[in-house]
DNA sequence: TCCGTTACGGTTGAC
DNA sequence: GTGTCAACCGTAACG
């Protein structure tokens, strides 16, 4: 299988064709993810990030379309289930409009579920669910209905305040696109945060990255990396910080793994490094950990960034301190720039 | 040579 | 505690 096809398989990570270390199955770390994203803007073609950080290309464009669209550099939420539709609520009003009228369908529930804004157009339940709803959950409902509502005065109607996202909120409700931002569809949205906290330049502290030096974006890109491998699903509440959404949580559990694995073990720095990668050749120690520190305070250096052969970098060949060129990114940057324009 | 796309094996977390 | 499912991941290969 292709996976076969590495050079390596050391017993926590692999090694791709271009050298770098990966473990398969889970995300970049954050740190190199904000590097790509940060060599992008800088006019550093994809090809030479897949290079010089030893990532497939593959990832290099993927991430950096992500980051285009998302305005995130963090990982998709890994795992776990789609939310419920048939909430307690839901299943409650689709029981409150079984009894008003027995004969009504599915499908006219479905409806009246929408026109009363119990649920909206991302959690409406399917007509068999709420065919399975009427069948379990129900049951005998209309016959019970018709034999309470001899005794009982009419059930109030459904209350629409309450709705979904009420108990399960979606992202997309919660952050709304900003003006000039295309809308995305819900599964896109779920990670849209904007003015994104995962943004590069949110990441480097809400300066425009023009204003400063290589060195001090990197600094201000490890203090925000470090603060999120600090943080893990268990010691994360909801809102205790406004950096990482809920969405983005679970991807700091592996960097904090990572972080947690990183005493005394070779940092991303060796790992990275443009001046000590000659392309395509692999390192002569082979550790995952070394991909994997979720610091880039060793890892994102200016002088780390020159080209091993001394010469100046071109805009094709690395130019990192060359203006930014926003290549390729302009899509996305007014608003970029509307964010790092602002300081908090 | 570059890069978007896709198949693949793998991980994860809710149910 | 375990299995299933559906989301995600990055890599390698293709065009």
């Amino acid at each position: 299988m292709k996976q076969t096809q590495l050079t390596d398989s050391p017993a926590f990570g692999e090694v791709n064709q271009l050298g770098g270390v990966f473990v398969n199955g889970r995300p970049l770390p954050n740190a190199i993810r904000l590097r790509i994203v940060e060599l992008a803007q800088l006019g550093i073609r994809p090809c030479d990030i897949s290079r010089q950080l030893r990532v497939s290309h593959g990832c290099v464009s993927k991430i950096l379309a992500r980051y285009n669209e998302t305005g995130s550099i963090l990982p998709g939420a890994i795992g776990g289930s789609k939310p419920r539709v048939t909430t307690p609520t839901v299943v409650k009003h689709i029981r409150t409009y079984k009894q008003r009228d027995p004969g009504i369908f599915a499908w006219e529930i479905r409806d009246r579920l929408l026109a009363d804004g119990v649920c909206d157009k991302f959690n409406l339940p399917s007509v068999s669910s709420i065919s399975r709803i009427l069948r379990n959950k129900i049951g005998n409902l209309s016959q019970q209905s018709q034999y309470e509502s001899g005794k009982q005065a009419p059930h109030p109607p459904p209350q629409p305040t309450l709705s979904y996202n009420h108990l399960y909120p979606y992202p997309t409700s919660k952050v709304p696109t900003p003006p000039g931002m295309p809308t995305l569809p819900g599964h896109m949205a779920m990670h849209r945060i904007w003015p994104s906290s995962h943004s590069v330049t949110d990441i480097l502290g809400i300066r425009s990255i023009t204003e400063q030096q290589i060195s001090d974006s990197a600094a201000f890109s490890s203090a925000k990396l470090e603060e999120w491998s600090a943080l893990n699903r268990t010691n994360f509440p909801a809102a205790i910080s406004p950096l990482v959404s809920d969405v983005d949580k679970p991807h700091l559990e592996p960097e904090a793994k990572y972080t947690q694995m990183l005493n005394g073990l070779p940092t991303v720095n060796s790992y990275a490094t443009a001046p000590s990668i000659t392309p395509y050749h692999h390192p002569t120690q082979v550790s995952p950990y070394m991909g994997y520190s979720a610091t880039t305070s060793a890892y994102v250096t200016g002088a780390t960034w020159q080209p091993a052969s001394g010469s100046a970098p071109s805009p094709r060949s690395c130019d990192i301190a060359a203006p930014l060129a926003f290549k390729s990114m302009t899509a996305g940057c007014d608003s970029i720039h509307q964010v790092t324009a602002s300081v908090r």
